[in-house]
DNA sequence: CGAATTTGACCCGCGC
DNA sequence: GCGCGGGTCAAATTCG
């Protein structure tokens, strides 16, 4: 039972409100870069066709160059030759071996002049130039000779094979079985050197991006403080939980409302003469809300950047139609005033209170809306101080198995995995109403565009209303192909979805945004560039994409915190995926199989007798 | 006792 | 101008 007064549990039709705790469905490591690092040390010649690895080499030569015990191989026995190709070309012509020679030229050079005085007796084919490496091989006896430096008879003629071309002969192969042997070691030092140059490429990306998320959020503390919003800063709230620093939220719907959250809702700005809350300053500031919103927008906006995606991480930045940071034009102010109302809305067939997003929420009123006996429940965000991101609660008047849960704001702090999915959803879908409101006056100019390139299945699944009071998307993760039980506007946009599942009984619907949330961020980030680019929304759909490794994260959150939902979730992603790039299932690292398997689907059914409900078990809060 | 919820009151925009 | 409805506040209440 929940905290609080006595407001009954039956009388509130959104279910008892269970306080709502953060659920994080598992804790991933940051493992991008891992895999990353990984893959390309593991495989360097894959990394010498990248253009930034191949910049590594000659811009960090003190981290390229191979400690002095690393075996040097002069590739050129002729010190003086600047055409490596010319003499380097091997018996068998093996051009492969020359071109990563002749990329590293200027390295290698510098390492054999550091070389030079470094002869050892270990150092046998470290030898500086063809002369210290000719005096070397004569007294290994080694034959380490090439017929670029001297005649062949003058070099080991030993004076006893009897037959000359014999010697010849053996003379040349013991040539090329050297050149060989070092052509092959000097391979491998390259690869060597390849892989610490990745190493320590890598290791500065990684660098950079802790850098740059640190100083983000330093950023954002300033930005309070410049806001005059002198609230405690709860860093306890997310400490302890590993998790990629994100920000999310709903795109231009809360660009600016991270921070100034009165700027999520006009009904905030109405209430500048309210008494300031004690240890809640987001409606202490809200009494000089009027002089301040315009200098916070705009400082967040510097903060962030305005437009699409600027609440991603850099690894998840994709805002090519990202307005100016500075000293915006009006026409972004306006567009950012409407996405600033922009809210999007979930319906997800649940029992449960609400659905499980991962963030906590608190409950801060109630309202008995007009036309739905089900009353309304407002809840914000806790998970850190003056985050400004709201939801309502509110179920179905029609079908009270459905919980609408909305969405407004922008998230102001780190999110666990869970949470960032939920996020992602609705960054995602926001995002999407803020394309079509950029380029159309009600935003749905482009319902044919995210038709085709969104999810081209069978089934409805999200809408966009333009004749909301505020722009809204929604989300519906209760359809089934079967005919919708609700009326729709016949302006709104559909965007499909799979099928219907068979095994959802005890699996947590909360997920299913989550899941769904993936694939629309990813369709969504893509649909975002394309529109900023004037292309022709209908080419876009045969265009590959990439899955970001969020969904596998997504994917591996909701299979643990259910394992019996494991057969179901897994074919219903890749049935998702598999639906949105049939051509590009390969990029799906969730490690799922079956994507053709209609059998096992993500979706609810919108069976009357009410078989597909949900167990509250399920849900933390029960 | 602190935290969370309840719930009536209040504020404000909008339509008539 | 007034009423309605949405949204929020904050004191009261409850719980762990």
């Amino acid at each position: 039972m929940a905290k609080g007064g006595g407001l009954s549990i039956d009388s509130d039709p959104t279910g008892s409100f269970f306080p709502q705790k953060p659920v994080v469905l598992y804790s991933f490591p940051e493992g991008n870069t891992t895999t990353t690092t990984t893959t390309t040390t593991n495989n360097p010649k894959w990394k010498l066709i990248n253009p930034m690895d191949m910049d590594a080499p000659t811009t960090n030569n003190n981290s390229s160059r191979s400690p002095p015990s690393t075996i040097q191989f002069p590739v050129n026995l002729n010190c003086a030759h600047d055409d490596h190709e010319d003499s380097q070309v091997p018996s068998d012509g093996k051009r492969t071996v020359i071109d990563e020679m002749d990329f590293f030229s200027d390295q290698r050079s510098r390492d054999n002049d550091h070389k030079v005085t470094s002869v050892s007796a270990e150092a046998e084919k470290n030898a500086p130039c063809a002369t210290s490496l000719l005096e070397f091989k004569v007294n290994t006896g080694l034959n380490l000779l090439t017929t670029n430096t001297s005649s062949d008879q003058s070099m080991v003629d030993d004076g006893i094979s009897p037959n000359p071309e014999d010697k010849r002969a053996k003379n040349e192969m013991a040539v090329l079985q050297a050149e060989f042997k070092r052509m092959k070691e000097e391979n491998q030092r390259l690869k060597d050197m390849l892989d610490q140059v990745t190493s320590k490429y890598n290791s500065l990306q990684m660098h950079l991006a802790t850098v740059m998320q640190d100083q983000k959020g330093e950023n954002m503390e300033e930005h309070e403080v410049f806001d005059g919003k002198l609230e405690q800063k709860k860093h306890d709230g997310n400490n302890g939980i590993v998790v990629p620093r994100q920000f999310m939220g709903l795109g231009l719907a809360a660009n600016n409302a991270d921070i100034d959250d009165a700027s999520d809702s006009s009904s905030e700005e109405r209430s500048q003469d309210r008494s300031v809350s004690p240890g809640n300053n987001i409606e202490g500031t809200r009494k000089n809300r009027s002089s301040e919103e315009v200098v916070m927008f705009d400082q967040d906006k510097k903060e962030y950047g305005g437009g699409i995606g600027r609440e991603d991480s850099p690894d998840q930045a994709f805002a090519p139609n990202k307005v100016p940071r500075f000293s915006p034009p009006k026409n972004v102010d306006q567009t950012e005033a409407t996405m600033r109302k922009a809210r999007v809305s979930v319906r997800a067939r649940s029992e449960a209170p609400m659905i499980t997003d991962g963030c906590q929420w608190r409950k801060y009123g109630q309202k008995m809306a007009k036309g739905n006996p089900c009353p309304r429940a407002y809840y914000r965000c806790t998970m850190a101080a003056g985050c400004p991101v709201r939801k309502q609660v509110q179920r179905c008047a029609e079908d009270r198995t459905i919980l609408i849960t909305t969405y407004e704001g922008n998230h102001n702090h780190p999110l666990p995995p869970a949470a960032m999915a939920m996020a992602q959803t609705t960054s995602s879908a926001a995002k999407m109403l803020l394309s079509g409101s950029m380029s159309s006056s009600d935003g749905l100019m482009n319902a044919n565009f995210l038709t085709r390139t969104l999810l081209p299945c069978s089934s409805s699944m999200a809408t966009i209303s333009a004749s909301a009071p505020f722009p809204t998307v929604t989300l519906d993760l209760t359809q089934s192909p079967n005919p919708l039980p609700f009326q729709r506007p016949p302006n709104q946009l559909q965007i499909p979805f799979p099928n219907t599942p068979q095994n959802f009984a005890n699996s947590p619907a909360s997920l299913l945004p989550q899941i769904f949330g993936q694939a629309l961020y990813n369709q969504s980030k893509f649909s975002g560039l394309q529109l900023s680019q004037d292309v022709d929304p209908s080419q876009l759909g045969h265009q590959p994409q990439q899955l970001p490794s969020q969904l596998a994260d997504t994917v591996s959150a909701a299979i643990a915190a259910d394992p019996n939902f494991t057969a179901a979730l897994a074919a219903a992603i890749t049935s998702i995926i598999g639906g949105a790039h049939p051509n590009n299932n390969s990029n799906n690292n969730a490690n799922l199989t079956s994507p053709n398997n209609s059998n096992a689907n993500i979706t609810t059914s919108n069976n009357s007798n009410g078989s597909n409900k949900i167990s509250n078990s399920s849900f933390p809060g029960n």
